[in-house]
DNA sequence: GCCCAGGAGTGTG
DNA sequence: CACACTCATGGG
């Protein structure tokens, strides 16, 4: 099934492929596949527009991937607001089409618990991993990512066998712990209250929490601090502390889209690191 | 082999 | 509050 969309304005390669989300992959030809809901689904850009391609019988795949990236955020909007602050407004407008990611809940709680303390390509594959084991097939190679039911049925040891480390207790304990009217509950709280729920759950700290917030539940004041995150802050703002602290003058200086400024932020850290040059000024 | 990774949990000062 | 240590393993 075809589609075409507009969602300008749209990096793919920024948005997809950069460690928000873990179930995309990109060809050299520029397409990008992955898995939303039970589909599987190719996006490429073609001038302003994404040219989509879905599995058939596909229902309302167009409204899953404008949801998926965000196509309502007012990018100009965000970008305003966030201009406010002289050390974002010079690098950000070049990643204007980098966009928050929204992925499902469930599946943004378990990636987030296995990314702790593991590289990208580590966390793609553990993610990866657990939807070919668990999740129902969609075709030939894919798999949708499996429901908490499905995912309840795997031991620790199961989950550790297929290399989630010490990961593999905390999933397991978090099926236990929640079911599916618990995702919907929680989609009804405040950020506040939605955060110190999250943390009480086991394997998810303020960073997974808020990383869960963020892409998971979609809330945009969300910032979570990783290493990158504290080394920006570090750089370019001389903020260092605990992650309260840093939390509180994130929220203080970015406001309501806090997230989008940590996601300009940990980008340009991450290129900065691989030497492809400095977005923002340095001093 | 070495170092690091979108950290969390637990214990101690 | 701040540290220090452990946890398990693949990727660069």
């Amino acid at each position: 099934m075809r589609f075409e969309l507009e969602v300008a304005p749209i990096d793919l390669n920024l948005t997809l492929g950069c460690g928000q989300t873990f179930r995309w992959e990109h060809s050299p030809d520029g397409t990008w596949s992955g898995v939303l809901g039970n589909q599987s689904v190719c996006l490429r850009l073609k001038g302003s527009r994404i040219e989509g391609n879905a599995t058939p019988g596909g229902r309302g795949v167009r409204d899953s991937v404008l949801e998926h990236l965000r196509a309502d955020d007012d990018i100009d909007k965000i970008q305003r607001r966030l201009r406010r602050d002289t050390i974002l407004a010079t690098g950000m407008k070049r990643m204007r089409g980098l966009r928050i990611v929204k992925i499902d809940e469930w599946e943004c709680l378990v990636s987030y618990v296995l990314a702790t303390y593991a590289n990208i390509p580590r966390i793609t594959k553990m993610v990866n991993a657990l939807a070919t084991k668990y999740g129902s097939r969609i075709v030939n190679g894919r798999y949708a990512f499996p429901t908490i039911e499905q995912l309840s049925k795997a031991s620790a040891k199961d989950l550790a066998r297929l290399g989630l480390g010490y990961r593999a207790g905390y999933i397991e304990e978090i099926c236990n712990q929640i079911d599916e009217r618990t995702i919907s509950t929680l989609s009804r709280e405040s950020h506040e209250d939605l955060r110190r729920k999250l943390i009480e759950l086991p394997g998810v700290g303020s960073k997974v929490a808020d990383c869960v917030c963020l892409f998971g539940f979609g809330k945009l004041e969300s910032f979570p601090i990783d290493l990158w995150i504290e080394r920006a802050l570090a750089r370019l703002y001389h903020q260092k502390g605990s992650y309260q602290r840093l939390r509180a003058f994130a929220s203080d200086r970015f406001g309501e889209y806090a997230g989008y400024a940590q996601e300009y932020l940990y980008h340009n850290e991450r290129m900065r690191a691989r030497d492809l040059g400095c977005v923002f000024s340095k001093e």
